[in-house]
This record gives C-alpha cells, sequence and structure tokens, in this order.
DNA sequence: GCTATCATGTTATAGTATAACAACCCACGC
DNA sequence: GCGTGGGTTGTTATACTATAACATGATAGC
C-alpha cells in the first residue's frame, strides 16, 4: 500500500462532490468541537475548496469582495487562520498558498505532491514517510512538532510515469 | 545510522571553521564549473554563514548596506538566486529565510530539522527518507523534482530527548 | 580595442501578511 | 430585559517579501 491518496489529482474524482463533502465535514466538526464556523469562514472554506488548486490569499479576497464589499486583508486572514488551526485547510508553503484539507478528522501531517505544470495537489496522509521522518528526527534528539513535506514535479496526467 | 547530519545544532561545532570552509569549497566549486563567484556574491554566502540561523533576505540587505551603500533588493535576491541554483545556500520555505547549504558537493535534497526556540537549523541528507519519499510518489505516477521537507519542533539543546 | 554576455545599479511596483484599535454581536448570568 | 464579556469582524495603516524593467558597468574572448 502506498497510503491514503486523500485528495486525487485533477479529473480523478467529482470535484461538485468533494467540496459539498467538505463543508458538511466541517459543519459537522465544528458543531462538535463548540467552534464558531460562521457564515465567513465557511464561505473562505467554500471558495478554498471551489477551485482544484492552492488558492492564494488575495485571490480569496478578490472572490469575497464580489460579494462583501467590505472584505479586506485581515478578513481572508482570520478566517485562514480558524480554519488551518482547526485543520480544515493547509498552507502550501512552497506556494505561499492554501488548499482545503481533505482529511479533517484523520490524524496527519501535511504531506503534498504539486504539479507544477496543471497546479494540481494531491494530498498525501503517508504514516510510513512520517514515521521514517519522525524516527530520524528523534535519533538526533530532536523533538518533532509539525512535518512539512512538499514534493513537487509532474502529475500523471502532466508527464509523470503510469501509477504501477 | 540516522543518515548524514550535515549541520548541526548551535554549540556542537566551531562556527567560524564552518563557514571558512563554506567559502573555501564555494570557491572551489565554482572555479570547477567555470562559475563567477564574484565578491559580491561570495560576500552574501559569507553573510548567510554568518549566523547559525536562517537569515532573511532584508536582513543581509541591511548588512550589505553597512558596506556598500547601493545595495538594494534586487541586489540581494540575485545573489541568492545565484547561490540556490548553485546549491551553495538553501531556502527555508516555511520561514522564507535562507540557510547556507553544508554540503554543496553531496547530492542531496534539503531536509531540515527548525527549531522554533532557538531557530537553530540543522540540515539533513537522510537517504532513506528521500527514498521513501520518492517511492510514495512515484507509485502514485508522480514525478519528482524537487523535495521540501522542513520539520519543526525543539533541539536537543531547548528541550528535545537526547539522542540515543 | 570590440563586442557579446553576464553582472550590477536603479526605480518602481507587485505580492504577502500583520498591527492596532473600533465596532458589532451574541451567549450567559443576573 | 439588561448588562457584560469574549469572540468576531470592520477599518486603516503599515510591515515584510519579492520581482519587473530598464540603465549602466565589468569581463572574457576574439
Amino acid at each position: 500500500m502506498a497510503g491514503d491518496v486523500l485528495s486525487t489529482f485533477r479529473g480523478v474524482h467529482d470535484h461538485g462532490r468533494c467540496t459539498d463533502d467538505a463543508l458538511a465535514t466541517a459543519e459537522a466538526l465544528c458543531a462538535e468541537k463548540g467552534l464558531r464556523l460562521t457564515a465567513l469562514r465557511r464561505r473562505v472554506l467554500e471558495l478554498v475548496w471551489s477551485r482544484h488548486q492552492p488558492v492564494r490569499a488575495y485571490d480569496l479576497l478578490e472572490d469575497l469582495r464580489a460579494e462583501r464589499r467590505r472584505a479586506a486583508p485581515p478578513t481572508v486572514y482570520r478566517a485562514l487562520d480558524f480554519l488551518i488551526a482547526n485543520r480544515l485547510v493547509h498552507r502550501i508553503e512552497s506556494l505561499n498558498a492554501y488548499v482545503g484539507c481533505a482529511g479533517p478528522r484523520n490524524p496527519h501531517v501535511g504531506q503534498f505532491l504539486i504539479c507544477r505544470k496543471c497546479s494540481a495537489v494531491a494530498e498525501l496522509n503517508d504514516g510510513e514517510i512520517a514515521r521514517t521522518v519522525a524516527r530520524k528526527a528523534r535519533g538526533l534528539g530532536f523533538t518533532v512538532e509539525r512535518q512539512t513535506i512538499e514534493i513537487a514535479g509532474l502529475c500523471p496526467q502532466c508527464g509523470g510515469t503510469r501509477a504501477a
């Protein structure tokens, strides 16, 4: 097993459905935990999911402004902070961009395959990678708190080799 | 074996010496490859090494300006571009900062342990991690071009567990 | 020396993110 | 109901990060 692929590359799934699912899951999760998924936060989450690509903060801001004229940078950054803190969204460090978290209920670390051609992103949740990294770090006396693993290259559609 | 640790945490080595070594290696490498390690580029590389921490571009700029009044943002960014392209410097994506590459002659991928308390960074060159990541990605049909692996936490001095 | 090329200077601007304080809203206890 | 207290959002300003575009300068090979 290659591990769970929580978000697949473009074309491999029903995108409208995955957005709806993500919102429903977010609603349920926040209800369980007593978190306030306000209209603004919910809408930002929806906008993050609305493209199948990493989205930049100022693109979200532009979208938001179409329907909420008062939106300013802090509006979107604060919503993103909430969503990230509660694992509903991930930040892709190497792109300064954001993607919806594909499995907010799973314990996970944030491993991403990022296609440089079509910008599609797949989120992995591979325990073997996470454990290997953690073991090596521990062996050096380092206490791991957060793993940022971002793999750039070409997705299968854009020139990757066929999967086995 | 935990793999090579190419840059150790604060206090574990002779820092003045490692800076000198890095510069000497850079000189030699550029001479071999016909690259122009100009005074500016050499100085920026030296400034990157001069602290044992990730350095931000505008801190480098401030340092540079003390001795070269005409320095502007492109001055430092262009020098960094050259140094990164030739593997003499790494960019830490999660910090928007730069560190000297500890082993520019080794084939390597850029794996970093980053202490959130003292900001020390250790560069790993762990083949097992790199191979595991590459194998998983390949298994999904993805062609890997670049791995960004940044592990945040606490170094041994700041609260990490003792190394075995 | 000429010239092509690469390097640097210079000005301006694009892109990313946060500080600081004001206003609002809503759940809760009185 | 009525405050009141915390969390959310509005608002303005600014800090931080990076690049575009064009001018000028240095260098190497001919």
